[in-house]
RNA sequence: GGGCUCGUAGCUCAGCUUGGUAUGAGCACUCGACUGAUAAUCGAGUGGUCGAGGGUUCAAAUCCCUCCGGGCCCA
């Protein structure tokens, strides 16, 4: 025979958590649970970079992971749950540069790409060593021995393959694109990854005079914040339909937008007068002189180029001059109006962001510093019409902080443009989480895609399968390492990384040479690829036919167009269909004081410190019960909270264990089925309330809204059963027999909490782990982890929502019972003669009807009597107390006889005649007949002395404080078991030892009052023999206490 | 500047889809009770112009528009 356990009596959540993770280790727990399981459910782990230790912000994102797989798991599937690690890339580069101290391509060369490759390569092992500890330090259950990672040589095939199909598809491309570049890094940069590091900058920003041809003094004004852009102008932007204007100022003529007038002329003494209104297509193909001809001789040979372009895209009136400085070399804008009228995209700067010899005069300088060489120049020629301090933002290296610049350079993309439609077509298929993320923000994200520039000029990372003949300069893509060495027969083994890829040379049909592209892709195309990738496609097509595609992924907001764009892109390119059915997006993690936490803020929260303080299951619980997909601001003062409420669910397992245990009870012996007859009302009430409970946690987790479920989940244990349930049977556990009733409260209980257990077990597996252990694992047939135990389903035949209406209409009474008492301190302890509840509605009557035991017990009151509105209001006095500050007024000196006039009127009759509608009237002496209006009054309702009255939302709550000494006697005794209670406790008794009692009573009253209850005294407290009397105790250790004012002697022993 | 999103009690947030008095929840605070869950538990009370302003409606925290402030993303 088996029976529920014990349970320690504090909540600890170091030694609970200490402990179970060694029980899951010691039992192999975590392995058996993951072998277990059916249906397949692919989960698809977003790869963390590895360069920093985790936050509580990125804690929040795997432990969220954690509660969906190990709520699939516990429905018996076969989850897939391979964590990530994103290894390649330019941010580890600078980190390893860093610790080398090493600034430039050129340094790595010299020290050899190999070593430098060696250097990243185990700088990145170790980092993810570092971050596996940290995520199974929160308790979350993926496969850490089996991770996939982006530097493995399969994956990088993977990589391959998905290249190799998109030139097949004709979805690769090279050519020329304008792109930000970081002249520190000597690469270009995608555009997300530039505007990561948007950062304002002030910088002086020019007005420049472009002279028109054929014109004296007449000059087109532009304003530009980057003059180093100046070398590379091809023409000027205005907008065909904004109004334009020439305008004269100090003997030259300006042609400028009319709106920004007023701002470019606001300085004082700048006078202007407008010579000419036009829109600005009239302006079309008006040539200019390029403002820096002489110094950059190229220029000469630009053409067309010189001349007014329109836009109506590209121009603004919110700063500047309406005229627009266009250099297609150096803006995409400017490079998309210059294709539309076939400009150069001339861009005389290099790698390193320094000028070629084309930009003549400036060659081999720097752009950014050059600005104010330039701007120097301008002004010696009379050009510059005036500088500006200029606030704009601008953006940076993602890593090394450099501010980038716009440039021309070749490079290789996929043609995402003409993907658009067939992914958003996929999109539609996508479930997304909230559903604005997908619809809307996705959405409008795919709709303005560019292509994306997949290669950079580096070392660490994917190295482009592509090999160009330095003959015929045509190209091949390949597709695996198998492939390469067939094309390069003698090939040994492949080390598919740079340097050693590189030195592999094929063939081409042409009979030339063919060499490998030297760059390496876009660390984004590694993990957009973890979908099948991680499955080993194309090379083992078992896993992939068995999972693909995922069936959930979960990430920040930032991945909109990270790596929810990215994993969708590579998957329509190799497959044309989406990688994932569903996507669950959640929101930052901020600090307390609302921004985001940065080391340099020094407002960063580790995870390990929470754990420290409050243990993993607080974090779990706090951040799961936060709204997913918005902002969560980290508090410790939640965290608190957190804690508190956990200490309550723990002591409700205690409490209730402890007696379970005492009794012997066994669940198995006693299921709720077992005891159906014997079932109270609040019994079925907290099992219907239970399945309710079921039913939406399971309808929460599964929709992926695990923050419903844990304020359901808390709600519940909080009111629903530690304030309310336990209460209510607490007497049945003081019971000592085998009372069927007892029994049970005990069956309804065990099915709750172990049902309970169960819905919490994803949320704070470590609590659930030992409570579960110490309460219900010594059970017949339980199986040994709490994780192995099967979801429940919600049983519809035991819910019961009349019931639970019922109970809301009881509560409510009880309550109003309460503050009546309170009204008229009458504390709870004392029983009350009779209860009223005054309603007019037939369910609150049959509830109180029905649950009156409930109410007799917990109000602690004998009798429970539903009255009419009517009677209500017949058992009332109204009194009518004259309003002196209306009468004074309108009366004068007759208002005291007014007054006293309705002070002697019958308060009900006047009462009822307004609510009929009726007048009412009073005979003054010296003013005749005066109506009474309602404002003349104010309506006091009175019960009779010994009645108390509170309204609640069902009704009215009398209650009868008339005192007897029946009911005295009663109460005093509850008063001493209390002591005698609290006096056992001290002694340190068990729950179950036996004593015996002497009560000293005040006087004789007392005394013979507490001989009236001697046996429910004595059986309340264990007492084997109880003396009452009135002298002092004979026995023990006696101790004084007061009770209402009296001094009582009372004195317990051990038997 | 554009897209999406958030703005409800001192704090952290429900409610908004489907308009109907916010008995809003927890915490904090005040008062009280309980003392066989006690470094626990329970009750009562204080506290909101539901970011601001317009509109639709008999009725708006909820629907629409504008604005202000925070976040993510894009320029």
């Amino acid at each position: 025979m088996s029976r529920i356990g014990k349970m320690p009596k504090d909540y600890r959540s170091k030694p609970v958590e200490e402990g179970v993770f060694a029980y899951w280790q010691e039992r192999a727990i975590e392995e058996k649970v993951r072998g277990a399981g059916q249906g397949k459910f692919y989960f698809l782990d977003g790869p963390p970079y590895v360069t920093n230790p985790i936050h509580v912000g990125t804690a929040w994102n795997k432990i969220l992971k954690d509660a969906y797989i190990r709520f699939y798991r516990m429905n018996g599937f076969r989850v897939r749950d391979q964590p990530g690690f994103d290894m390649h890339g330019l941010p580890i580069e600078v980190m390893v540069e860093k610790k080398i101290g090493i600034k430039s391509k050129k340094e790595i060369e010299r020290m050899g790409i190999e070593n430098f490759i060696e250097a990243c390569k185990s700088f990145a092992l170790e980092n993810l060593q570092i971050a596996t500890r940290q995520f199974k330090n929160l308790g979350v259950w993926m496969d850490w021995d089996g991770p996939y990672r982006t530097l493995d040589n399969h994956y990088i095939e993977s990589v391959w393959a998905m290249l190799k199909r998109a030139d097949e598809r004709r979805l690769l491309g090279k050519g020329k694109k304008v792109v930000h570049w970081c002249p520190r890094c000597e690469t270009v940069l995608a555009g997300y990854e530039a505007t990561d590091e948007y950062r304002e900058l002030e910088e002086e920003s020019i007005y420049v005079k472009f002279k028109v041809e054929g014109k004296e003094n007449e000059y087109i004004l532009i304003w530009t914040t980057t003059p180093w852009t100046l070398p590379a102008n091809a023409a000027v932007m205005v907008h065909p339909d904004f109004m334009y204007v020439r305008a004269r100022s100090g003997g030259e003529t300006y042609i400028l937008a009319e709106a920004r007038l007023e701002h470019v002329f606001s300085d004082p003494g700048k006078e202007y007068e407008v010579l000419e209104r036009f829109p600005g297509s009239y302006l079309r193909r008006l040539r200019y002189r390029a403002p820096l001809l002489e110094e950059v001789p190229e220029q000469s040979r630009l053409s067309p180029a010189h001349l007014v372009v329109l836009s109506d895209q590209f121009v603004t009136l919110e700063e500047g001059t309406g005229c627009v400085h266009t250099a297609p070399g150096h803006g995409e804008e400017d490079h998309a109006v210059g294709e539309e009228y076939g400009l150069p995209d001339f861009c005389p700067v290099d790698e390193r962001g320094l000028f070629t010899e084309e930009a003549g005069k400036y060659a081999g300088k720097s752009v950014r510093e050059t600005n104010g060489e330039i701007i120097e120049d301008l002004k010696s020629k009379g050009l510059l019409f005036k500088t500006e301090k200029t606030k704009h933002r601008y953006p940076h290296c993602w890593r090394c902080k450099t501010p980038l610049i716009l440039r021309t350079a070749s490079q290789w993309f996929i043609r995402v443009t003409d993907l658009k439609e067939r992914l958003l077509e996929e999109n539609e298929k996508v479930e997304w989480i909230p559903d604005w993320a997908g619809k809307a923000r996705f959405g409008n994200w795919i709709k303005n895609a560019k292509d994306w520039v997949i290669s950079r000029q580096r070392y660490w990372g994917i190295p482009l399968p592509i090999w160009v003949c330095g003959s015929c300069g045509k190209h091949r893509v390949i597709g695996s390492i198998e492939e390469l060495r067939e094309n390069a027969p003698g090939t040994g083994d492949v080390e598919p990384h740079r340097p050693w890829v590189d030195r592999i040379r094929l063939k081409c049909e042409c009979g030339g040479e063919m060499q490998r592209v030297p760059d390496v892709a876009d660390v984004w195309m590694d993990s957009g690829s973890a979908s099948f990738a991680c499955l080993g496609y194309p090379k083992s097509r078992e896993e992939f036919e068995r999972w693909w595609p995922a069936d959930l992924i979960l990430e920040g907001q930032d991945q909109t167009r990270g790596w929810f764009y990215t994993l969708m892109v590579c998957s329509v390119v190799l497959f044309n269909e989406a990688p994932y059915k569903r996507v669950l997006m959640h929101g930052f993690t901020t600090a307390q004081d609302g921004r985001a936490m940065h080391k340099s803020l020094g407002n960063v929260v580790f995870p390990e410190e929470v754990i420290e303080k409050f243990g993993r299951d607080t974090l779990r619980w706090y951040e799961l019960g936060c709204t997913t997909w918005e902002d969560l601001r980290f508090t410790w003062k939640s965290i608190e909270e957190t804690a508190r409420f956990l200490n309550i669910l723990w002591s409700t397992y205690y409490f209730a264990s402890l007696y379970m245990n005492l009794d012997n009870f066994d669940p198995g012996e006693h299921t709720i089925g077992d005891v159906e007859k014997h079932l109270r009302l609040e019994d079925r009430w907290i099992i219907s309330k239970l399945e309710g409970l079921i039913k939406r946690v399971t309808e929460a987790m599964a929709g992926c809204r695990v923050f419903d479920a844990v304020r359901d989940l808390e709600e519940f244990m909080r009111d629903d059963v530690s304030r309310w349930y336990i209460k209510l049977i607490r007497r049945r556990t003081w019971t000592e027999e085998e009372d069927p009733e007892k029994i049970a409260a005990y069956a309804t209980l065990s099915h709750v909490l172990l049902n309970y257990l169960k819905l919490i077990a994803p949320i704070v597996p470590f609590m659930s782990e030992e409570i579960y252990r110490h309460v219900f694992a010594g059970l017949e047939g339980m199986p040994e982890s709490v994780h192995m135990l099967r979801w429940p389903s919600a049983s519809e035949e035991r819910m019961d929502p009349e019931l639970e209406d019922e109970m809301k209409v009881v509560k409510e009474v009880i309550e109003a019972s309460f503050s009546a008492r309170q009204a008229a301190r009458i504390k709870t302890r004392m029983p009350l003669l009779r209860m009223k509840v005054v309603t007019g509605s037939e369910s609150v009557k049959a509830a109180v009807e029905r649950m009156r035991g409930v109410i007799e017990d917990q109000a602690n009151v004998k009798e429970v009597e539903v009255i009419t509105p009517e009677e209500g209001w017949r058992m009332k006095d109204v009194v009518l107390i004259p309003n002196r500050s209306i009468l004074g007024p309108i009366f004068r000196e007759k208002s005291g006889l007014v007054s006293s006039a309705i002070s002697a009127l019958n308060g009900k009759e006047v009462i009822e005649a307004f609510e009929r509608g009726e007048g009412v009237w009073v005979e003054v002496e010296g003013l005749g007949r005066v109506e009474v209006r309602k404002d003349y009054v104010s309506v006091h309702e009175r019960l009779p002395e010994n009645y108390r009255s509170e309204k609640c939302r069902y009704g009215e709550v009398f209650i009868d404080t008339t005192r007897s000494d029946e009911l005295l006697a009663e109460g005093l005794a509850r008063d001493v078991v209390r002591r005698i209670q609290e006096m056992r406790k001290r002694a340190d008794l068990n729950v179950d030892d036996y004593i015996k009692a002497f009560v000293k009573a005040p006087s004789e009253d007392v005394r013979r009052a507490l001989e009236s209850r001697a046996t429910q005294i004595a059986g309340e407290v264990r007492a084997k023999e109880l003396r009452i009397s009135l002298q002092e105790p004979d026995f023990g250790a006696p101790e004084e206490w007061e009770i209402e004012g009296e001094k009582y002697t009372i004195s317990i022993e051990k038997i």
